[in-house]
RNA sequence: GCGAAAAUAGCUCAGUUGGUAGAGCGCCACCUUGCCAAGGUGGAGGUCGCGGGUUCGAAUCCCGUUUUUCGCUCCA
């Protein structure tokens, strides 16, 4: 079953390779850890997700408008965000047991463990003393709880000083001194503290001396969340309203794996919906059912979709789901929708010293909007599609058949005419109806091999519709066209075939 | 970052005890006059991931290194 799913994996990387859809990046210098590039089919395919998202948030919700902030922001923007703070951390591993851990939280740990010390003499005090106990004479008094207190605060003063420092070395000291051992295995083995920052950062001026540290955004939200105010007043926006975005966000992930399911560099399409405090969860129940449909309307089969409930909450959130989607390597997040409260606006408040507030005028009142996210990820999302879309088929003639059953609104390239054959004036007919295509459609055009290995290698290729010109088209300019999912063919007249693929591909069908 | 495995043509892979780099598919040209792949002829494409070493001679043995895959770890 795993051996299945990762031989249906490797299909999907090398088939993405080899039709065009996904090349690793700078191959020719062996690549680039976690960095892939989008080929010639693959930015159609990305184009057409991304097209498919926005007007479904952005065209189809008169409430919902579309900013594109820039990659490089404020640094002060990620220190308000928490991302300096959690997207910083001090690691350590342990050389016997091979496993890793935060440095910082190993020693807070051993500081909350002499707290709990100290807590079980005063339980022991106050079980022997009764109503006479006086806590906090004791605390202040008992030399062994003034010890543990006292031990621990230096411990968390040491640790905060070397961290604000960034001298590591000495918080390695402080966990031999400590003798702090592995919670799993009881090693002391340790190695080095290394400092994992999961922010790019990069340099604004081209002077080194006089230049501005900056951090390549690890998420598209915040650039949405310093332009509330902007786009509420220069949109005339009353809440409820959103702001949907697409694009590049950077994160220096530790493990990035899995092709291009977890990149370093990748493209998020998120929204943030501004509602009144009180009516977030509301609002988080109407976008976790839109997006689902939004997923369903694709028709990727209802059973490889899920909700994941958060049970662990992040700092700002108050409530939190994810839609999963079963890759070949299992169900995974595709895409988070948060409630991520009035956090994100209140510490921008804090850190610009300026207001981030709506007036309500049904309420009559000031406030700092919740914000409940939608969030997903275009490239898992190509992934999704693609892996889906991969089958192999058994048909009735005992052969196989590859084919990329792409959604065909999303398929790269709509329709290929073929000339039946390279002569006889058919491949002239077969140019003439690309001229007139080409216009609405992205199309391809192919005389090469006989027409069924045509067929085939458009199938591979993620191609829903076949024009063929043949002998007949000179006498009643009529066309076969050929189905890529049922392999069916029909007769139309050339006139059809614009309406036929439009139709096929229409927003309104698929959407609504 | 640690551990394990791997890296040979565009793709999938073979390559014997170290002795002149191969197959299938794909690609290109021409022929075959063709409606569901795999007819014929010809052709292009690889200093075997990279760098050292051992050897008369290295894809093959040794060391280093890079990248990839899987596991651990992390994950807003």
């Amino acid at each position: 079953m795993a051996n299945n799913n990762d031989d249906q994996f490797k299909k999907v990387i090398s088939h993405a390779k080899e039709y065009g859809y996904i090349f690793a990046s700078s191959e020719i210098y062996d690549g680039l850890s976690a960095v892939y590039d989008y080929a010639q089919n693959g930015v159609e395919l990305k184009k057409n997700i991304r097209e498919y998202w926005w007007r479904s948030m952005v065209y189809l919700n008169q409430n919902i408008v579309g900013i594109d902030a820039a990659i490089l922001m404020h640094p002060t923007t990620w220190k308000a965000s928490g991302h300096v703070d959690a997207f910083n951390d001090p690691l350590i591993d342990n050389k016997d047991s091979k496993k890793r851990y935060r440095a910082d939280v190993l020693i807070e740990d051993y500081a909350e463990k002499l707290e709990q010390k100290a807590q079980k003499e005063i339980d022991k005090a106050k079980a022997r003393f009764g109503d006479a106990f006086d806590e906090q004479q004791f605390v202040t008094t008992h030399p062994r709880v003034v010890r543990y207190r006292e031990h621990q605060r230096e411990i968390l003063a040491r640790l905060a000083r070397s961290l604000e420092a960034e001298d590591l070395a000495d918080v390695k000291s402080l966990i031999e001194e400590l003798e702090i051992s592995d919670p799993d295995t009881g090693s002391k083995n340790w190695t080095e503290v290394r400092q994992f920052n999961l922010m790019f950062g990069t340099k604004l001026g081209a002077s080194a001396d006089s230049a501005t540290s900056l951090y390549l955004r690890p998420e598209t939200a915040q650039g949405i969340f310093v332009n509330f105010l902007n786009v509420q007043k220069t949109g005339r926006m009353k809440i409820p309203f959103g702001i949907a975005q697409t694009g590049k966000a950077f994160r220096n992930e530790i493990v990035a794996r899995q092709f291009i399911f977890r990149m370093r560099e990748f493209e998020q399409m998120e929204m943030q919906f501004f509602v009144r405090p009180g009516e977030e969860l509301t609002w988080y129940e109407h976008w976790k059912e839109a997006r689902l449909k939004w997923h369903l309307s694709l028709g990727m089969g209802e059973e490889n979709y899920r909700f994941h409930d958060h049970e662990k909450l992040a700092h700002y959130a108050n409530a939190a789901a994810d839609i999963e989607f079963k890759f070949p390597f299992g169900f995974k997040e595709l895409e988070g929708i948060h409630s991520r409260t009035d956090f994100d606006l209140k510490a921008h408040e804090k850190f610009s010293g300026k207001k981030l507030q709506f007036f309500d005028p049904e309420m009559n009142e000031n406030y700092v909007p919740y914000v409940v996210e939608t969030s997903i990820g275009l490239d898992r999302m190509f992934l999704a599609v693609l892996s889906t879309a991969l089958q192999e088929e058994e048909l009735e003639n005992g052969s196989t058949r590859t084919v990329l059953k792409i959604p065909s609104i999303l398929a790269p390239v709509k329709a290929a005419v073929l000339p039946l054959v390279k002569k006889d004036g058919l491949p002239e007919i077969a140019q003439a109806i690309i001229d007139d295509l080409q216009w609405d459609f992205n199309v391809a055009y192919d005389e090469k091999d006989a027409v069924g290995r045509r067929y085939r290698r458009q199938d591979a290729a993620g191609t829903p519709f076949c024009i063929t010109v043949d002998h007949q088209t000179k006498d009643d300019n009529t066309v076969t066209i050929r189905f890529r999912d049922s392999m069916e063919q029909r007769r139309i007249a050339i006139s059809e075939i614009s309406e036929t693929i439009g139709e096929s591909i229409s927003f309104k069908k698929w959407l609504s």
